[in-house]
DNA sequence: TGAAATGTTGGGGCG
DNA sequence: ACGCCCCAACATTTC
């Protein structure tokens, strides 16, 4: 007699291997039906932006063709999750729901009425693991409370027992011809214009992902400890957006890593713990998260609610499109919008120079950085941009503030990162790069460049910046 | 995962 | 030879 089918809810963990739920699905001898359902309600504010829907089309697209070759199907449904659920549920007579557990502020909510609709169905609901490597509340320091300072939070991690080995891909999946909608219906492309021309070195999926850490494993991490803050140098994984989708585990990556670092035999530990220090930096994000859910839209230190932030809508316009006239932020910037990924040394300098040369809430930069980067994600996106704030749990200090021509000249000391993504600058020798307003006419002359013509004056003075944000932060001081 | 201001030290030029 | 000054280099403090 034929079982009745088990539905695996697909999130963000697009993949067939090491998902932990796919597996139980497939080992009970059901048939399995694949469904992944876009809601935009849900999410409300946080619907995903742009460059993510550009990565999650691409995705998608190479999960159905890799369920297809296990003999299974990928259904796509649109619309609010638990309503889709339910009409999958009704069509099909299915036993089951199983799912990975979501991190993101409206998860807990959402799988509550999930399960909710399963009692109500009589349908056996299952929630898997998988988009962490350590459950939040499974974290707690001395006192029992959530970690608030990563160091102590990444030691917790370490000497924890080894996160879940990665399991493998089901040998094959016995579909279910459901009705789906077509993935193009849902325009997750952009179209006029097509701003995704430059993501030519992304290759999202499964095997896209695979490929990059290996690739990453053999050639970068041995430099990685040194290079990863240089921008110009291919030195980080560039694993952000794969992690976000679910491309890739972080199980996968973790113990793939310690591998790497074993084989090195000491040669690589240096790096080896760098590298597993940021994935770790992920999870204090989720973590940080889940014990404080507002943490994408107010700041945790709620006296910076207070900060006396400028209205300045020309200055963020500037900053989004490149045209501040520092050149290292605006190569930072452009490389944002060419390619949807920006180095995270760069990340720190042009989200500083928002919020403390401009003095735009960090609200405005944590939006714009969710429409255009593939890896907006949205616990790493809320704690990093706290982080600069000022106003994060462990966050530097607010007075830390980034001076941009230093930060180019220590990190792009020739220049070649800039000039690579701020062209009109290409011939200037490398002592005015990161401060073209202070090269002699006769050096702006030959290198074909006219400030505030083809290349713009710097918006604001970073000297006296500095200075107006120290005073900001002394009268939040006052008034605290 | 900062930078500027301030303090300290020591070498060298010079009367 | 000596004291004095200058200043670079480094260290510490402060924002």
């Amino acid at each position: 007699m034929s079982q009745k089918p088990i539905i695996v809810w697909f999130r963000q963990e697009l993949r067939l291997s090491d998902h932990p739920a796919l597996v139980a699905a497939a080992q009970t001898g059901a048939p399995v039906i694949c469904l992944y359902i876009h809601d935009d309600v849900t999410a409300q504010s946080w619907a995903q932006g742009g460059a993510s829907r550009w990565w999650l089309h691409h995705s998608l697209k190479a999960l159905a063709q890799s369920i297809a070759q296990k003999g299974g199907e990928l259904t796509l449904r649109q619309g609010e999750t638990v309503q889709a659920l339910e009409a999958v549920i009704a069509q099909t007579g299915a036993s089951a729901v199983y799912f990975t557990r979501g991190h993101n502020p409206w998860s807990a909510a959402l799988e509550t009425r999930v399960k909710t609709l399963c009692e109500k169905t009589g349908v056996d609901c299952r929630r898997f693991g998988g988009f962490l490597l350590f459950e939040p509340e499974d974290i707690r320091n001395g006192s029992g409370e959530p970690y608030k300072v990563y160091t102590p939070f990444s030691r917790f991690c370490f000497a924890a027992p080894a996160p879940r080995f990665p399991k493998p891909a089901p040998d094959s999946l016995k579909g279910v011809k459901l009705k789906s909608d077509k993935l193009e219906s849902w325009s997750l492309l952009p179209t006029k214009p097509d701003w995704s021309k430059g993501f030519t070195m992304w290759q999202p999926g499964e095997t896209g992902a695979q490929q990059r850490l290996a690739d990453f494993l053999d050639d970068r991490l041995a430099i990685y400890g040194e290079a990863r803050n240089f921008p110009n140098v291919e030195a980080t994984s560039g694993l952000s957006a794969h992690l976000h989708s679910g491309d890739i585990s972080p199980n996968q990556i973790w113990h793939a890593a310690k591998a790497a670092i074993a084989k090195a035999q000491g040669k690589h530990d240096k790096s080896g713990e760098t590298f597993l220090k940021e994935v770790l930096w992920r999870e204090f994000s989720y973590h940080l998260l889940h014990h404080w859910p507002h943490l994408p839209d107010r700041p945790f230190k709620p006296e910076y609610a207070d900060f006396p932030w400028a209205s300045d809508p020309k200055g963020l316009q500037a900053w989004q499109h490149g045209l501040t006239g520092y050149p290292i932020v605006d190569a930072g910037m452009r490389e944002l919008w060419q390619t949807g990924i920006m180095h995270n040394r760069v990340r720190m300098i042009t989200a500083s120079f928002l919020i403390k040369d401009l003095l735009v809430p960090w609200q405005e930069g944590e939006r714009w950085f969710w429409d255009t980067l593939v890896d907006a994600d949205i616990g790493a996106n809320a704690a990093s941009w706290q982080w600069v704030a000022g106003c994060g749990a462990d966050a530097a200090p607010y007075f830390r503030i980034f001076n941009p021509v230093l930060q180019g000249e220590k990190f792009d000391a020739d220049g070649d990162y800039v000039r690579r993504f701020v062209p009109e600058l290409a011939r200037l020798p490398k002592t005015f790069i990161h401060k073209p307003w202070e090269a002699p006419a006769l050096v702006l002359k030959e290198a074909g460049v006219t400030l505030g013509k083809t290349y713009p004056n710097r918006i604001i003075d970073h000297h006296f910046a500095r200075d107006r944000a120290l005073a900001g932060l002394k009268q939040l001081k006052a008034t605290a």
